[in-house]
RNA sequence: GCCCCCAUCGUCUAGCGGCCCAGGACGUGGCCCUCUCAAGGCCAAAACACGAGUUCGAACCUCGUUGGGGGCACCA
């Protein structure tokens, strides 16, 4: 059984400097699921604190990303909850406030190297091929007068200070202990000269505030675990359970997704990004479906999952640590399965805006009649107007030499559509009970293959050689407009022959 | 250069010492179904990185090698 059967405190806490991605949005979902099967408390904190960095409506992006997911948070920014403010950039007085308790103690001291002197010893430890970090000269500082420097507005940071000896041992839920030499680890700037907390001391002291049980992340972060484990513990506070999630792999399995490798992907009409994901055609149900699987596995053969199967299933014990490449082509498929899994209603919503979009006129009585046989052929929504935008057109125009049947000449096939013209204008109405037997008997008399005759009839009908069934469609479009559109069709033939 | 993590079909993965000359899925090839395209069904090719060790027995444990990844900022 899963530990976490108490109701767990998660946070998903992105920073806004940049787009919300499926690797991030993996996170959350994960996050999401363990609050939602634990009746826990899934939570958004925005680690805006560094200013400069700031990105106008990156925030925004990443919470409607969320939202589409599905992925609502109990409380963060828009909802409020009893452990806020949710943004670290409205906390910055609780950060100075806890490092100065650690200087107090002593296990932080103020630092007064200038970045250039520091730029300088890096790029000597560099050419000396030694581990790049602190040579720790402010570290011997007299405490007393460090203190009065800082009174009297010297610029300054504070770093943390680690153990000169020994070693310590941190848990990941994945991977076990973990043992590192604390002279591998550097002391960490907590608070720059502006007085704005890092990373490294706001995230801990936020997860201890509000009281996060599980802290799930990227294993990016994994380098600086040691230094968050040595900061909490220099606190005594209680340590979180620590789950690392693997990094995404480009889709060729070498290196991870970069800005450029995405702008390749667009041009296959894919995306790492939440929000582009979603003009793409893709449901968020294919999206989730597919990121969970991202590391994580329910046995050795279901691959199918709701979000509610998912909330029920989900466990981080069958979390996988090794680093995963996507597959897009992986993706389609489930989007399929996720399209098809749509009631008809449900799914003539969510392809509506794909065919306005391309230009379409949409009726919805229509809609609703060729959703059902576009359901199983389509992988995305996008795909929708292509395969059906001639159900919404007023004319069709076929390429003439497509009209020609499979080894017949212009005149066999002007010949063929007359047939069908006349068989078809005999019947009251066109659908797969009246002009089914018929059509194939006519195929007979004219000594066709029914695939040469349909071929014909689809072209001129739909103007396409690939269309959802033929009868099917003629029964949609209406007889009155089917006729129209043979004779148009013989008429082209006509003037080839 | 230093630190840390990872390692099963092309890709996502199952496997936690005998059930495995390795199972599922996507993709690929073939067949069936069929008015085109799909969907669906069936079949096939396709992997334990390498080397030592532990053990009666190793994909599973240990060590090393190799490969891949992450990090080494007054970014997160």
């Amino acid at each position: 059984m899963t530990p976490s059967t108490k109701p767990v405190r998660v946070r998903f806490a992105p920073s806004p400097t940049g787009r919300l991605h499926l690797g991030g949005a993996r996170t959350a979902l994960y996050d999401y699921l363990l609050a939602r099967q634990t009746g826990g408390t899934f939570i958004l904190r925005i680690e805006d604190i560094d200013l400069k960095r700031y990105v106008p409506g990156a925030e925004e992006e990443l919470k409607q990303g969320l939202r589409w997911l599905g992925l609502e948070w109990d409380e963060g920014p828009d909802v409020g909850g009893s452990f806020g403010p949710y943004r670290q950039s409205e906390r910055k007085e609780i950060y100075l406030d806890y490092a100065r308790q650690l200087i107090d103690q002593g296990k932080a001291y103020y630092c007064f190297c200038t970045p250039q002197r520091l730029a300088s010893m890096r790029e000597q430890q560099q050419r000396s091929k030694l581990p790049i970090k602190y040579d720790g000269t402010c570290r011997q500082l007299d405490p007393g007068k460090a203190a009065k420097r800082v009174a009297a507005g010297e610029p300054h940071v504070i770093r943390f200070k680690i153990p000169e000896e020994g070693s310590i041992t941190i848990h990941d839920y994945l991977r076990g202990d973990i043992v590192v030499e604390n002279r591998t680890i550097d002391d960490y700037i907590l608070i720059r000269t502006d007085g704005f907390a890092l990373y490294h001391l706001a995230a801990m002291v936020d997860d201890h505030l509000m009281k996060i049980s599980h802290v799930i992340r990227g294993s990016e972060w994994l380098s600086t675990f040691p230094l968050h484990a040595h900061i909490i513990r220099a606190f005594g506070w209680e340590e979180p359970i620590w789950i690392h999630l693997s990094i995404f792999l480009k889709p060729s399995g070498k290196g991870k997704m970069s800005k450029r490798e995405s702008a390749e992907l667009m041009k296959d009409g894919y995306s790492i990004y939440i929000n582009d994901l979603q003009g793409l055609g893709y449901v968020p149900e294919a999206v989730l479906n597919c990121i969970a699987l991202m590391g994580w596995s329910y046995d050795d053969h279901t691959e199918f999952f709701t979000k509610e199967d998912l909330i029920q299933k989900f466990s981080i014990d069958r979390l996988n640590p090794a680093p995963a490449a996507i597959n897009f082509t992986k993706f389609d498929h489930f989007n399929g399965l996720h399209i098809r899994n749509l009631s008809i209603e449900d799914l003539c919503n969510r392809v509506k805006p794909f065919f306005l979009n391309a230009g379409y006129k949409v009726d919805d009585q229509v809609l609703m009649q060729v959703t059902p046989i576009i359901q199983q052929r389509i992988a995305t929504l996008e795909e929708a107007p292509t395969m059906a935008g001639f159900f919404f057109e007023e004319h069709v125009y076929p390429n003439p030499q497509e009209l020609i049947g499979a080894k017949m000449t212009a005149v066999d096939s002007a010949n063929a559509l007359r047939a069908v013209y006349d068989l078809l204008s005999s019947l009251p109405r066109i659908d797969t009970e009246t002009a089914e037997i018929p059509m194939r008997n006519l195929a007979d008399q004219l000594h066709l293959k029914a695939g040469q005759l349909f071929g014909i009839i689809r072209v001129a009908v739909t103007g396409k050689t690939v269309s959802p069934p033929l009868i099917e469609s003629m029964a949609i479009i209406g007889k009155e407009k089917v006729l129209e559109r043979i004779l148009n069709g013989i008429d082209m033939l006509g003037n080839m022959a």
